[in-house]
DNA sequence: ACGTTATCTGAAGATCCGCGCAGATGAGGA
DNA sequence: TCCTCATCTGCGCGGATCTTCAGATAACGT
C-alpha cells in the first residue's frame, strides 16, 4: 500500500520544510477532497456537460427534451440523469409522466459559468 | 453509433419543440463541450484535486515538497503533474534541479474557490 | 380496463485510466 | 570527471466507468 518517504530528500532541512507543514494543514483531507472530486468527475463527461450547459441556460427539461437536445438515446439520458441527481447536482420534478430536471443550486451555476469563461467561450452576450 | 430518434415523441407537435431548438444552439457543440469535460475530468480525481488545493495556498510547490505534501510517491506526483501541465491548469519554473509548479491562471484559482464553498468547506477564514 | 407514452432499471461488454515500479535523464557539487 | 539529488518516462496490471439493449414501471387518454 502506497509508501511514501518520509520527510527527507529535498526538504531534508531545508526552511522548505516548515512551507510543507503549512501545506499539510490546507490540503483538504481525504473525505473533503474526494468530495470536491466526485464533484468534478461528475462534470467530465462530455455528455454531462452538455445536458448540465442545456439545464443553465434553459432551466428546466424533461428526459425527452433532453435526448433530442443533446442527440442522445433517453434511456442514457436517464441513466445520466440518476447519477447526476444521487450525487444532487440536479433536481428533478414530475409533472404528469414527464419528469423535469433542473440544476440543484447557485454553486453549480456559477461552476460552469466559471468554466465557459475558463475555455474562452462567450455564452450569452 | 449513436442512433438518435428524430423529433417524434413528447415534442411532437408541442410548443415544447421550440423550447428544444433553443436549447440546441446554446448547447456547447462537441468540441466545447470536449474542452469543458476535460478540464473536469483534470480535477475529478481525489490525488490531483488535493495537489490543486495546496497549490491553490501556497502558490508554488515543487515535485518533492508536494510529493510530501500529500503523501504520494515523487514519480506519481511528476505523471500528475505533466497531465495537469499538457492542459494548461499548471505551469511550471525551473530553478536549479527543482521544478516548480503553480495554478496556470486565475480561472482555475476561481473554480477552486467556487467549489469549496459548494462542498461547505470554509478554507482561510 | 387497455394501449400508449415517458421514464426507469439491470446487466454485459468494451474501453479507458490511474497507479506504482524500475530505469533514464538532467543539473549541481566536490 | 564522478557522484548525488530531483525529476522524468515507459510499461503492465487492476479497477472503475460509460454505453447500450431489453424489459419493467408509472401515468395518461379513451
Amino acid at each position: 500500500m502506497g509508501r511514501v518517504l518520509p520527510l527527507d530528500g529535498c526538504v531534508g532541512g531545508d526552511p522548505q520544510s516548515q512551507r510543507v507543514a503549512l501545506v499539510r494543514a490546507s490540503v483538504p483531507d481525504d473525505a473533503e477532497a474526494g468530495s470536491l472530486a466526485e464533484l468534478f468527475r461528475l462534470l467530465g463527461d462530455v455528455r454531462r456537460t452538455k445536458i448540465l450547459y442545456a439545464l443553465l441556460e434553459v432551466g428546466e427539461l424533461c428526459v425527452c427534451d433532453i435526448s433530442a437536445a443533446v442527440r442522445v438515446p433517453e434511456a442514457s439520458v436517464s441513466q445520466t440523469m440518476r447519477l447526476l441527481r444521487a450525487s444532487g447536482v440536479v433536481d428533478n420534478r414530475r409533472e404528469g409522466r414527464r419528469v423535469y430536471y433542473r440544476l440543484a443550486d447557485a454553486h453549480v451555476r456559477m461552476l460552469l459559468d466559471v468554466c465557459r469563461e475558463h475555455t474562452g467561450h462567450e455564452g450569452s452576450r
